[in-house]
DNA sequence: ACACGTCGGGG
DNA sequence: GTGTACGACGTGT
């Protein structure tokens, strides 16, 4: 038989441990594999003598065997192997207390791997990695610890498969209502009042069920008596249509939590999973975890919001369905929910049909986006579970090495105590982790020739390789560095040469960064599907070789060394100096900037070719002078680059594709969108730097913030730019401050006694003219449209636009008082004599082709803008959206690092 | 510039 | 389940 493995766990029979390995096969079918030859075992470094501990241990009935082993142990380099025994239990739960009874009769000095799951003990220890086919013999049984196929297996074994088993998709979403309109949600008494049901493939014939808690019938809609014989459907849906991926919005901190207490009001079993064991939730901070024995909890919204490289503004799931899927919910407001469900048949439907959509999003924003492409690979190059590998990197990183640990006959470090991280706090105070260089900037606009930005590929994982750093290479004994051939880093730490030992993070880096380079190639002759799991697969070695440099230094690895960590950046720091001083020497270009592994070249060109050709030039010149694996690639050219301060900089950059240039504006650091900002805020910063970059027209600049400023004065401004919107987090009595959002809350209660606001909501507000505080002058944009309310322009002037907008326009050399300062205002010439004021920019390419490559597209009309109208929307009052070259689409925000 | 506190998504 | 756990952005000093 040959399977798939999705997740696996143990249960005891007898006080004997036996594995379940859940699975899929090539046609789809589930299986499991029970297996019961794996004992638990750790080992020990001895305390006391040989002899001593075996009759102390004799003495343990926990303790199964005990015999010796010799292995090396992680930390430092070794020349030889540790005496160690390896102790062997019966039951894996008995490990944790024999492990700390082994410490307090000081039998062992130290326990190595006595805290690994026994099931990755047992991937391991069979070079099991996640998702791994493997081939099992074995004969079928009948057993309730499992509701599939399920096999006794004698032997197993991994083979060699690529490709993945098929696998079924459930997206479900749950709608409540509060008994008591003014309470918030309480699982123990509220009721789920409907559940909607997604599939992929499709579950008799239909994408999509809701299942409703009172009679109803109606197209892909099911009613039921009550609560109680809708949850009983939904339990049996789950246990016929067997998902291997159940997936929602934010399911494992609402739904599945609140499903789970609903069952157990309604006394029934949480049997979701693909045993006899009942599905569970735990939450810590922020990330709760539900745990479903067989299937996968795949929750998109804790995904996204981990994703470094994507970030959205608000990650609700109608900002992030627009955006991804360009779907939206279907509008419903919490508070019309409870009328909905108590009202007609229509207002029903229409609650039916939001709760369908729900689901149906999910379900999409998972699959449509390939959303688990990448976790897929990652679970196959660390080892990790698929359910495991939505945490963090440390684990990835952990698991991965033990396989190699175990290649090498070396035993892992215990996971770090409590005592042991504020140990290790504690030593940070006098032997702090050291950062990067982050080059002086040389603040203001580069408009008078291009500016290159070359990259070294890999830094971190280069300088491991080319260094031999790695946590078993380190000299920790200082008679070793004279014995050994060594080299000592730049912050005075000795490494064993690479040809005497080549230390495992090098070799692993030189595995992995090898794959992707392969993997980079084959994707340059292959399309569609191959292509993008090839993308996935190299995007996830990409996130796992750099993550091992802030492994070494963080302070719950395993392998914690802070020397290390701190040798790492070090040589970094030492390569980006030497690499200023090589180019200045060599070349004729200014360098304006560079961070960690970059670095800004100011060119005298403003034709693109020679700067593309002179950044090729410098690429190969100063890889040829840097050591080993530290390669220095031409990475783009920005034809005008502001740069307002370390970290905060925007570009106007070009690149070409086959023999055309293509153009984009970026930003990095710079903020033009943030929570606490009114849209308005975000309009005028983009144009404003857009007018400063292409245009190079500073006059320009001016005269849109002035233009802005005078219609904010005369009301012109539309009340949905200048909307603010924070939640109410708290009961309104518990706030101690006087917050904006708060007193309006307060207000609004008092107007609309019937719907005060309550914990949760979002309340929009505005800025209101007044002589009251700040806070006391909050409004609801809709009643001050109504009424005619003046809004408080000193405010959105002084304290939305002023501060980013000021920050621009300083680096560009404008004072503000040529715009913000009222009364007498300096002549636009004097402020900046001996200064160009306006230049447009010299491009030497044909700039007609450039027109129409970026524009503004409405929804509604399709009318295109070059600029955004100030009114921010359409003639035809529809949302505009950005063009890049004739995609269009919200923009995302990309800030890499 | 730093330390400390709050909040997120869902209904 | 041989585990005990976030990170971005806010305010205040």
């Amino acid at each position: 038989m040959k399977f798939q493995i999705l997740d696996i766990d143990y249960f005891l029979n007898n006080n004997k441990p036996v594995l379940r390995i859940f699975g899929k096969q090539e046609d789809g079918t589930s299986v499991c594999g029970m297996y019961d030859k794996l004992e638990p075992y750790f080992y020990i470094r001895l305390g006391v003598s040989f002899d001593k501990a075996l009759d102390e241990m004799e003495k343990m009935r926990e303790i199964k065997n005990v015999e010796q082993a010799e292995r090396f142990v992680p930390l430092g380099y070794q020349t030889s192997k540790t005496k160690l025994l390896k102790v062997t239990l019966w039951n894996p739960q008995e490990v944790p207390t024999v492990k700390s009874k082994l410490i307090e009769l000081g039998i062992a000095k130290d326990i190595f791997e006595a805290d690994i799951l026994f099931k990755y003990r047992f991937m391991i220890d069979h070079g099991f990695y996640g998702m791994q086919w493997v081939e099992a013999d074995g004969e079928s049984t009948k057993t309730v610890k499992s509701k599939v196929k399920t096999y006794k297996i004698n032997s197993i074994k991994p083979i060699e498969k690529q490709e993945n088993a098929p696998i079924s998709y459930m997206a479900f979403d749950i709608e409540c209502v509060p008994s008591d309109p003014k309470r918030p949600l309480d699982a123990r008494k509220d009721p789920i009042v409907m559940i909607s049901l997604s599939f992929v493939p499709e579950y008799r014939n239909k994408k999509d069920i809701v299942l409703v808690a009172k009679p109803f019938t109606g197209e892909g809609t099911k009613g039921f008596a009550n609560e109680k014989e809708m949850l009983e459907e939904f339990l049996n849906i789950i246990e016929t249509y067997d998902p291997d991926v159940l997936t929602g919005y934010n399911i494992n901190s609402f739904d599945f939590p609140y499903i789970v207490e609903r069952l157990k009001q309604n006394k029934l079993n949480a049997c979701i999973g693909r045993t006899d064991k009942e599905a569970f939730s735990r939450e810590f901070g922020i990330t709760n975890e539900f745990i479903v024995t067989g299937r996968v909890v795949v929750d998109p919204y804790q995904i996204l919001k981990r994703d470094p490289w994507v970030k959205f503004h608000r990650y609700d799931l109608n900002t992030v369905a627009k955006q991804l899927l360009n779907e939206e919910k279907h509008a419903v407001e919490y508070g019309e929910m409870a009328g909905l469900w108590n009202g007609g048949k229509e207002g029903l439907s229409r609650l039916i049909e939001y709760c369908r959509r729900d689901a149906d999003l999910s379900l999409k924003l998972v699959l449509n986006r390939g959303m688990l492409d990448k976790f897929f690979e990652l679970s196959k190059i660390s080892g990790l579970l698929l359910q495991d590998v939505f945490g963090g990197q440390t684990r990835r990183i952990e698991v991965m090495l033990l396989h190699e640990f175990r290649k090498r006959d070396f035993v892992m470090s215990a996971a770090p105590s409590r005592n042991d991280m504020s140990r290790r706090t504690g030593e940070r105070k006098d032997n702090e982790l050291k950062g990067a260089t982050v080059l002086e900037p040389k603040k203001g606009l580069h408009a008078e020739g291009c500016v290159l930005v070359l990259d070294f590929k890999s830094l971190y994982p280069s300088i491991m390789r080319t260094f031999n750093v790695s946590p078993d290479s380190v000299l920790l004994d200082k008679e070793l560095i004279e014995k050994v051939k060594s080299h000592q880093s730049p912050t005075g730490t000795h490494f064993v040469d690479g040809e005497i030992y080549q230390g495992i993070f090098p070799f692993v880096l030189t595995k992995l960064l090898d794959a992707r380079g392969a993997i980079k190639k084959q994707m340059k002759t292959s399309a569609g599907d191959e292509k993008r799991i090839l993308n996935a697969k190299q995007l996830a070695l990409k996130d796992i070789c750099n993550s091992f440099y802030g492994y070494t230094g963080y302070i719950r690895a395993r392998l914690y060394m802070i020397d290390v960590a701190n040798s790492i950046t070090g040589y970094g720091r030492d390569n980006i100096e030497k690499t200023r001083k090589l180019i200045e020497e060599n070349f004729d270009v200014e360098v304006v900037y560079g961070d960690t592994d970059s670095i800004f070249l100011k060119t005298k060109t403003t034709n693109l070719e020679e700067a593309q050709e002179l950044g090729t030039k410098i690429s190969k010149f100063i890889t040829e002078r840097l050591p080993g694996y530290l390669e220095l690639e031409f990475e783009k050219i920005y034809r005008t680059f502001l740069i307002l301060s370390k970290k905060r900089y925007a570009g106007w950059k070009f690149e070409k594709v086959g023999d055309k240039w293509n153009d984009e504006m970026e930003m990095r650091g710079i903020e033009t969108v943030r929570r606490d900002w009114c849209m308005l805020v975000s309009d005028v910063m983009n144009e404003v730097l857009r007018i400063v970059l292409k245009e190079g027209d500073l006059q320009a600049a001016i005269t849109c913030v002035k233009d802005i400023l005078d219609k904010l004065r005369k009301g012109k401004i539309p009340m949905e730019k200048l909307t603010i919107i924070k939640g109410i987090t708290q009961s309104l009595d518990a706030y101690k401050g006087t917050l904006p959002h708060i007193e309006l809350a307060k207000k609004l209660a008092i107007r609309n006694p019937h719907d005060p606001p309550k914990v949760g909501d979002r309340l929009e507000f505005v800025i209101i003219k007044g002589n009251q505080m700040l806070s006391k002058r909050s409004e609801d944009p809709r009643y001050a449209e109504q009424n005619n309310i003046q809004i408080d322009s000193d405010y959105y002037i002084n304290s939305q636009l002023f501060p980013p907008i000021e920050r621009i326009f300083a680096a560009v050399g404008i004072d503000k008082s040529e715009i913000f300062g009222s009364g007498h205002q300096a002549s636009l010439g004097d402020l900046l004599s001996g200064k160009k004021r306006t230049m447009k920019h010299d491009i030497e390419i044909e700039y007609k082709k450039l027109e129409g490559i970026e524009e503004f597209i409405c929804k509604k009309c399709n009318k295109s803008y070059r600029r955004i109208p100030l009114s921010g929307v359409c003639e035809c009052g529809g949302e505009l959206l950005m063009s890049y070259h004739g995609s269009v689409g919200d923009k995302i925000i990309l800030d890499k690092k």
